[in-house]
RNA sequence: GGCGCGGUACACAAGUGGUAAGGGAGAGGUCUGCAAAACCUUUAUACGUCGGUUCGAUUCCGACCCGCGCCUCCA
């Protein structure tokens, strides 16, 4: 590990308190991060990107700050119910069925192509990523303990939490119980003890043609949502660890009971800090799959946008604030993003030699800020805005203003996307060689034709006094290849 | 009905009990053969409305209006 970037204590807002408390880690110098992965039954929209990029954002300011970073995260890829029918089905079944796929195939697929809308979107690959499908014995142990200790109980094959057993249940979520609304639109099952209870495991499948099948000591079925998470992390992270994350719509349901279920077969607190990602919302309200209103990477792309654009995007608002999507807010984050890229470039030329003892010393306190403002419970906005500063600072030297982004960039992540070497091929490097020779003879017209032309294959020219440079302009391109400059 | 979040310039978005970061867009300018890029200048007497606390509130408190989310699969 290099000298950390980060030397301020970080600070996150913990859903369990509902404040900002600094971090202390389990294990000195160690972080246990688990991130609730997609359901890979769809392409992830945007809206579930952004929550990535705010993980993957944490994550990094962790290891810029010298923590070792063990990052988990599940694919939930079988046990989801369909909700708006009555009689719900299992989400990926239904996609198979409209893909006439098998469930597997299905899952396999999405998940393959959500790691590379993650790669585009330069989110750092967890170290573990781990299948439901392939920790169902995990799962059922799991459960098998809460029955044992009398937290569970069987109806027909099915296994339910009892939620009565674990008193600080309506804790996380400030729930008031006593005044929750009946929900009429899915039918009550009235196997439960209590409104509250939820499925370990389902034997007692009302769904037919069910084909994610497994056996177990209640019944050949399938788990619960919840139970996944829980025999995962721990499995991965232990019966205690550091930071869980996710969406804001997780803190009731999904959260609330997998704290149920950990903490009840533990015995002891499972997870010391919580946090969790507000909503991308359109102007209309939030997407959502079941409306099919869904943007996805592909749809900017189409758009004419690059991922990475999306990236800038999310971080210019605070992570816990609603971002409101529209394609003139990502067409601000596009053109933000092509200065850095543009400045980028100038300094592959104009940064040389090393930083001066004045540059060190006026980029010590933007340092300070930038870190500060991230340690702050990942103030982005505020991070880009010093980082901005800092390149319009005239005092600085472009060689410092460059040290200062690589830096930072460790975090923001801005950069990387961009690293793939592009060539021009033959032809364009003969066409800005004859435009050279046409600017050296004065024939504006051949050489404007010229400038022209390249502009439409995507090469922008800039004449500069050392001779003519390119760059790629990222814009218009689609598809989009994830090469996008030379510098 | 219960719980929660938010309303800041043309649009986006930070922030603070003492008078509004930053990026985008618009306008003007520098540079350039012309461009592109970059840079410079400029754009909120004002932070939903009405009260209250205070020497002073956009920032604290209360009420109200509006938008959104969760309570049901959902990032």
């Amino acid at each position: 590990m290099t000298t950390p970037k980060n030397t301020s204590e970080i600070h996150l807002f913990n859903t369990q308190t509902r404040t900002v408390e600094p971090f202390k880690p389990i294990k000195d110098g160690e972080v246990g991060l688990y991130t609730c992965g997609p359901t890979v039954y769809h392409y992830a929209h945007i809206g579930n990107l952004r929550t990535y990029v705010f993980e993957d954002v944490l994550r990094r300011l962790f290891e810029a700050s010298g923590y070792k970073v063990n990052h988990v995260m599940n694919i939930t890829d079988v046990g989801h119910l369909e909700s708006d029918a009555d009689e719900g089905e299992d989400k990926i079944m239904l996609a198979a069925q409209r893909e006439k796929k098998s469930p597997w195939e299905i899952a396999r697929f999405f998940e393959n192509a959500f790691f590379e809308d993650c790669q585009a979107l330069n989110l750092k690959r967890p170290q573990t990523v781990c299948r439901a499908t392939e920790h169902i014995a995990e799962m059922i142990e799991f459960v098998k303990e809460l029955e044992n200790k009398g937290i569970a109980y069987v109806v027909d094959g099915n296994v339910y939490y009892d939620t009565t057993k674990f008193p600080t249940y309506a804790d996380f979520a400030r729930l008031d119980l006593a005044h929750m609304q009946e929900h009429g639109r899915v039918e009550q099952d009235h196997r439960k003890r209590n409104p509250q209870d939820f499925v370990l495991w389902f034997s007692q499948s009302k769904y037919p043609n069910q084909i994610m099948k497994w056996e177990s000591p209640w019944g050949i079925g399938f788990p619960g949502w919840h139970i996944e998470c829980s025999a995962m992390a721990s499995k991965y992270l232990g019966s205690q660890f550091d930071i869980h994350c996710g969406g804001i719509d997780h803190i009731f349901v999904h959260h609330t009971n997998e704290i149920a279920q950990s903490e009840g077969k533990f015995g002891h607190k499972w997870v010391n800090y919580w946090l969790h990602g507000e909503f991308l919302v359109l102007d209309q309200g939030k997407m959502s799959k079941s409306k099919g209103d869904t943007l996805t990477v592909s749809t900017l792309k189409e758009a004419g946008y690059d991922p990475i654009h999306f990236r800038y995007l999310c971080l210019t608002t605070h992570y816990r604030g609603q971002l409101r999507f529209s394609y003139e807010s990502l067409e601000a984050a596009r053109n933000a993003y092509e200065t850095l890229h543009n400045k980028l470039d100038d300094w592959a030329t104009s940064a040389a030699g090393a930083v001066s003892e004045a540059d060190i010393r006026i980029a010590a306190d933007y340092r300070t800020q930038f870190w500060g403002a991230l340690s702050d419970d990942l103030n982005t906005p505020v991070a880009l805005s010093v980082l901005w500063t800092c390149l319009r600072d005239d005092r600085l030297s472009d060689t410092a203003k460059q040290d200062f982004f690589t830096s930072t960039d460790a975090v923001l992540g801005l950069a990387g996307a961009v690293g793939t070497e592009l060539t021009l091929t033959p032809q364009q490097q003969k066409l800005i060689e004859e435009r050279e020779a046409a600017r050296a003879r004065k024939d504006w017209k051949r050489a404007d034709e010229i400038r022209t032309a390249l502009d439409e294959q995507g090469i922008v020219l800039k004449d500069r006094p050392t001779g003519t440079d390119w760059i790629v302009k990222k814009l218009k391109l689609s598809p989009n290849p994830s090469g996008l400059t030379h510098s």
